[in-house]
DNA sequence: CCTCGCTTTTGGAACGATCCAAATGTACCC
DNA sequence: GGGTACATTTGGATCGTTCCAAAAGCGAGG
């Protein structure tokens, strides 16, 4: 039979053109499924590739061709469940379409992340889907990739100077709107003090949460300026401790819009610590309906935001740009939906 | 000033070296950071290399230096927060190493896993680590991704012919031991009709806190054989809907020992429905300590198995395989260590 | 036998980096 | 001035693929 396949090296295609009597650009040819290869040949090839186990290296056509089969996803919490599932969902689609994920994690550091950049830069994937760290700031994330790859930006806007970036695509959730539907639900329970809780003022999200929240206080002629607001990071643990910022005024709320549900489940534990029974005396709401909280005690009404599907939203956005450069960029904005469980009780008599 | 930087095209070693006058080699040198070079030429390179805005090409370099600088990370659910925290773990380390991962999701298709598998080695990463779709086969994977290139498997046995790949590291919990540590801390609590519940038998990790379970049980001199063990498919929706399975037979347990904390949360649920109070009438126990387990009502009796930390770990055994291949194959067991919360109360009287 | 048209195959130059052996420059000493 | 030692720079081949223009093969028709 045929020589044996080279030993510690890898099969490449000259091996193969070596191993069946054919030039190198036939046995591509073939790779490729082109239709100008003889069949007979093409089956020789293809023996010949099965015998010596070749494995195509799309590192080496990449280079030639000057193409890109890579996305770089770059979020800034893996770790959080409604990244993790954002996640899951861009590989999926990223995955059927042939191309591959290089992932980065920053772990909320704006240094970090500019690192994760660069770095992943250097593999030259064909677009980038970034979910900025908190804080990060437009112009050095611009520096770090260039002006020419196409960027989807997730979840976050960036600071800084919005039109040196004006060429990114976006794609948002609905926070604003979100924050007003859960507010009007508590509304029509019958409060009328709600807190607006947790989350940061340096996130884009948390403002246009406010935002929303603000909105439907408005709307319903309660007045905005007795409305009680309580920043924290946004995580249980923080969560639990700032939990008596809500009732150090004279007329304490009784009913609270979270910035999200990590916030809302440390509400929880801190009502539950001054003796009140959320969801009995204390009604909350959350945002983004993480596993835990259809499993809480009382389990939590909160916004739908379906991360899968936002992920495989975002990874066909991106996959358009890189493939047409040319259109205009593109704001999205997610629809989120509330979805109304028992924490969110009418007052305590 | 000196020509401006190529438009359109990305700009490369040889716009630099042609930029300020030095040869292509010289450039090279500089980005290596080799002392070769004199400080005068390097600054003046650095300085080329900045006003270009040039970005290292590492796909051109490692196909020269026969390198690879990524490692694919290929997981049956990424979406479980417990992988979700391994994959950042794992990201963690490859990133400070200057290494990039190349992400790949299953989704516990043993199908999807061959393609994936499949198409990252086209990109040929140094190393692989693997966490299997239930019911991969040790053949079908070794013939996907080839016996060349350093593989760890994580968290799960394959099936199959295991000579065939003995040639794997592996990384593993101690899940007997934390099966048996629960067990032990239940019979402590006074029960003696312990149920395990949860899991498929065809998983290894199922079959090994089966095992951990029937230890405890034994040393304990409580009847194997009076045993219930219910399987169910590990999530929480199953849990749900078996748990009557507990208490079909005469004297039904009252205390189960679970497959993994989603289970046990499930079982929770299905407990609350046959108007039974998990933590008071029936103690539980899970695995994992996933995130909702501090947080449910009661909270969680489980095993920690600090995920961030095994993806570290699997991050650096990979590492040095790449590194150095001719060591022996190790096989590592990772510890687990008993949480005692509230959800293993003694048996009701 | 030659020419034409069609299918099929092919050599060699890319892609953007690194490696290597050899060339060049510079300083110092006899 | 020539030789030696050392520091610095360099051309050209190479990694594994694709592109391209051109060559080869082949049957039919005159």
């Amino acid at each position: 039979m045929g020589n044996t396949p080279p030993v510690g090296r890898k099969v490449t295609l000259s091996d193969i053109a070596a191993g069946c009597d054919v030039s190198r650009a036939t046995v591509s040819l073939v790779l490729r499924g082109s239709p100008l290869v003889n069949k007979h040949t093409r089956a020789r090839v293809e023996e010949e590739l099965r015998r010596q186990g070749y494995v195509y290296n799309r590192a080496a056509a990449n280079l030639r061709r000057r193409t890109s089969s890579s996305i770089a996803l770059v979020l800034n919490d893996l770790a959080n469940p409604f990244f993790a599932e954002f996640a899951a969902g861009v590989d999926e689609i990223l995955g059927d379409t042939g191309f591959v994920t290089l992932l980065g994690s920053t772990g909320e550091s704006t240094e970090r992340e500019l690192a994760v950049l660069g770095s992943l830069m250097e593999h030259g994937p064909a677009g980038i889907i970034l979910s900025p760290a908190e804080g990060s700031d437009a112009q050095r994330i611009l520096s770090a990739v260039g002006s020419q790859i196409p960027l989807l930006l997730f979840n976050r806007e960036v600071s800084g100077d919005l039109a040196a970036c004006d060429h990114w695509d976006r794609l948002f959730l609905d926070n604003q709107r979100g924050a007003r539907l859960a507010t009007e639900h508590l509304i029509a329970q019958g409060h009328t003090r709600i807190a607006f809780y947790g989350g940061h003022l340096g996130s884009s999200s948390c403002r246009q949460r406010r935002a929303g929240y603000t909105e439907a206080m408005q709307s319903a002629g309660l007045s905005a300026d007795a409305n009680v607001m309580v920043e924290c990071v946004p995580n249980r643990l923080d969560a639990v401790a700032q939990c008596e910022q809500l009732f150090k005024g004279k007329s304490a709320p009784t009913a609270a819009v979270c910035y999200n549900d990590a916030v809302a489940l440390g509400l929880m534990l801190g009502l539950h610590q001054r003796g009140l029974q959320p969801g009995t005396d204390f009604a909350l709401t959350g945002f983004d309906d993480i596993a835990e909280a259809a499993v809480s005690a009382p389990p939590l009404t909160t916004l739908a935001v379906t991360p899968r599907d936002r992920g495989r939203q975002a990874a066909e956005l991106i996959l358009e740009r890189v493939r047409d450069p040319s259109p205009p960029p593109r704001q999205t904005i997610a629809p989120v939906h509330l979805l109304v469980r028992d924490s969110s009780c009418p007052p305590h008599a």
